[in-house]
DNA sequence: CTCTTACATGTGTCTTTTACATATACATGC
DNA sequence: GCATGTATATGTAAAAGACACATGTAAGAG
């Protein structure tokens, strides 16, 4: 079985993961708000932020150029060190502003989860 | 444009949202612990927990047949009221496993989302 | 009696998001 | 020459969700 999954197979059951959707997105603004980056690099990083919950090679390729073609981050070809070339990928103002918004976002869930544990709770 | 988004159209750009995917399975089944009931009661219910992350009619029924089909919930028609007859949903001992799953794995997102909240007000 | 509204349960279908597999290419060590 | 690590991609299918629509009961307005 394919596609995205909140619960994995384990003894017939499935592990519940609870991620955001789209984290990869303001995890990526973030590591290029540090520094900037080439997307291997990032694919490194990247764990640091999303945990068990992992980001796909192919995926975070296509990805980092929706977010270029959106103008929330620029890129350019650095052949300067040997081995393949790497695309160097920079955040933009825009992609700060995202960055932003996702920041408010994320307060506003982690509120709803909140509310939902405390309700969890109160009858366990 | 169609499909879950996490930004939404304004002015030539997307509202963040930052749901957590498939919230509305730990939500129905929290809401069913409390007490049992039927689609239309529940969906009146769900923005409580979901906030401003609705849960569209069509798919909650979709959901709620593909839990009766997990055996996470149990459900058989009432008649006993006048109006249309509705189909009654209560929670299995299977489904308040899960729910305890998802407490946990609810738990571990909101220490994800803290360390990226952290880290982005680092250096903000 | 007909029309509208509220209650209640569903199906069809498309897009977006994600998973998984695979392709290509350079560089280094063996 | 071949394996390994670095680096960037494409193809494709499934899952999750959005949106539109269909069906039927009942109560109240006119």
């Amino acid at each position: 079985m394919r596609g995205p999954r909140a619960r994995r197979h384990h003894r017939g059951r499935w592990r519940v993961f609870a991620r955001v959707e789209r984290f990869a997105e303001p995890a990526l603004l973030l590591l290029l708000r540090e520094r900037p980056a080439h997307g291997y690099d990032l694919l490194e990083r990247l764990p640091e932020l999303t945990g068990e919950a992992r980001v796909e090679m192919g995926n975070l390729y296509r990805l980092l150029r929706g977010l270029e073609e959106e103008g929330l981050v620029s890129s350019e070809w650095d052949d300067s060190s040997p081995g393949p070339a790497k695309r160097r990928y920079a955040i933009t103002p825009a992609g700060e502003r995202l960055l932003d918004h996702w920041a408010e976002a994320l307060r506003r869930s982690q509120e709803r989860t909140a509310r939902f544990l405390a309700r969890y709770e109160e009858r366990r």
